[in-house]
Formats: C-alpha cells, sequence, structure tokens
DNA sequence: ATTGACTCTGTACCTTGCTACGGAAGTAAG
DNA sequence: CTTACTTCCGTAGCAAGGTACAGAGTCAAT
C-alpha cells in the first residue's frame, strides 16, 4: 500500500505533470512543492498529490498568475478561504484587464498605421515611419467626459 | 550656428527625451543611438536629432515593438521604404492579436471564476480553488470545424 | 582653488521563469 | 560487474530592458 502512495521519481513526477526535471527542483526552490524526505544517500520518493500540485501552478500560470501569488493560491489550497482566493482572483482580473486595455491600444494604432500604409500613394513617406517621427503619443480619442 | 547643433550633454538628452542616461547608454550599446566623437578626454555633445530618435524608439515601444525590432525600423528612417516597413508592423500586430486573444481568454475564465465564488452558497469549496485543483485546461468551446 | 554637479567607462545587478551544466553517487538491466 | 540512465546538489546562464554602482576625469561657479 505504500506502493501507490510514494511510487515516482522525480523523473516520473516530471513527466506526469508535463514538465522538466529542473522545473520541479526550481518549484521546490521557490516553496511551491514540498521536498520529501529521502532515505540516506537514496533518491526522494513522489505521490500523485505532487503532480496535482504542479498541475495547479501549471493551471494557475494559465489565468495569469506569478509564481509569487500562485504561492499564495497554493496556501488556501483546503478551498474554505473562498473571499482571500477570489480576492486573489480579483486582484488578477484587474491587472489583465489593464493589459488587455493596452494590448487593445498596440492593436488599433498598429492596424490604423498598416492600413494607411497600403493606402498610401505615390511618394509620401510611410506613415509607419513618419508616426514613429513624430513620436508624440497618438491622440487619445477624446470624447465627452 | 553650431550652438544648436551639437549642444547637449547627455544628462540634458536623456531630460528632453524623458529618460534615464543610463538608457541612453544602454542604447549605444544596443547600436540603436550613435554614439557621437568626443573630444580628447572631453564629454560628447548630442543635437535635437538624437532626441528624435529616442523618442522614437520609445514610440515604437509603445507600439509593441522590442528593441531588436525597434533596430530595423530605425534602418528605414529614410521613410522610403514602405513595404518593409509595413511588413514589419503587420507581423508585430500579428503577435499582438495573439496576445490579445490569450488575454482574452484569461479575463473570460478569470472573470467567471470570480462570478462563481461569488454566487458559492453554503460550505461548497471554494470555486476557484476547485477548478485549479482540476488542473485540465478549461474546455475550449468547441464548435464545428 | 575648491567645491559640487556632471560625465565616462566598465561591470554588476534586477525581474521572471525557467534551463543547463558539472561532478558525484545511486539504481536498473544485462 | 559493467554500462547506461537517473538523481542529487550547487551554481551559472538565458531573455528583455533596463538600473545601479565605483572610481576617475571634466566642467562651471564661487
Ligand atoms: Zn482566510
Ligand atoms: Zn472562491
Ligand atoms: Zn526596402
Ligand atoms: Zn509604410
Amino acid at each position: 500500500m505504500a506502493k501507490t502512495a510514494e511510487s515516482m521519481t522525480i523523473g516520473v513526477l516530471a513527466k506526469s505533470a508535463g514538465v522538466n526535471v529542473e522545473t520541479i527542483r526550481f518549484y521546490q526552490r521557490k516553496g511551491l512543492l514540498p521536498e520529501p524526505e529521502k532515505p540516506y544517500g537514496g533518491i526522494r520518493r513522489y505521490s500523485v498529490a505532487d503532480v496535482g500540485r504542479v498541475k495547479f501552478v501549471k493551471s494557475a500560470q494559465r489565468l495569469g498568475f506569478k509564481l509569487d501569488e500562485i504561492g499564495e493560491l497554493l496556501r488556501l489550497e483546503d478551498g474554505t478561504h473562498c473571499s482571500d482566493a477570489s480576492r486573489l482572483a480579483e486582484r488578477k482580473l484587474k491587472d489583465v484587464r489593464e493589459k488587455l486595455a493596452d494590448l487593445a491600444r498596440m492593436e488599433r494604432e498598429l492596424s490604423e498605421l498598416v492600413r494607411a500604409c497600403h493606402a498610401r500613394s505615390g511618394n509620401v513617406s510611410c506613415p509607419l515611419i513618419a508616426s514613429l517621427q513624430e513620436g508624440d503619443p497618438p491622440a487619445p480619442i477624446r470624447r465627452a467626459k
């Protein structure tokens, strides 16, 4: 019964979780993953719980959490601190929305410049280059406030 | 007339362009900004053209270009290579749209989880934590292909 | 002429999330 | 028993875009 409980080597753990062995060690150094005791001069063994933990980390990364923040999430692993957890998620959502707005601005400006370049006729200078030479942060569309 | 032409010290240049002195030097090392000759044992002087160049870099950064890519853009500074320039912009636009899609996914997933956490009633486990423990990349909405 | 503020040069450090390497030692297969 | 693969452990390096020194020299004002 200790067979399935603590049966994996680090290599198997890494493969099961779909990450590099070095990533496992890195997470251990960061305190995201516990380092099992090892038998004197022997090899550490891991359990399926550790696979879950690594996958937890990877899932949280897909939501935009940084490793430090994932450390905080892991402390809430028992699921009994919903309001703490959702506070973290709300903060992250705010970050994400800010980045989203920034990227949306880039998208607008770039596509407008590309359009202008394609529409360019004759010998006028490249609108993209010209815009960069102006140097001004392009006028934000000013609406009634 | 050599007064306004090459009149700034690096500190003035930096301030005019709104960046740190170290940033100027960094750009010089990166080849984004030329290093003026300096009088024997003296101090280099910069012109307004250099201010423009730094601002060019900063503007391009706001569009999402990396410094390496900005190096390429700077080679097209004469504005006569519109198709080269717009190719770069189109590639960047593609990058930006990919990041945008990724962030939009995060936004969707996070806001759904936050919603679920707020809607949680009674003693069920935190939906956010539970979702991370499942570990699966949340089912992409599968549509007919 | 002596501050004090800049500049020059080189090098080191910062963040984030890994990835790689070197050398020793344990482990599994033949 | 030997060979080949892992593991262990510490340290070093990568990308990107800077930032921060230290130690020496220069410049302008008092
Ligand atoms: Zn709590
Ligand atoms: Zn919750
Ligand atoms: Zn060309
Ligand atoms: Zn163009």
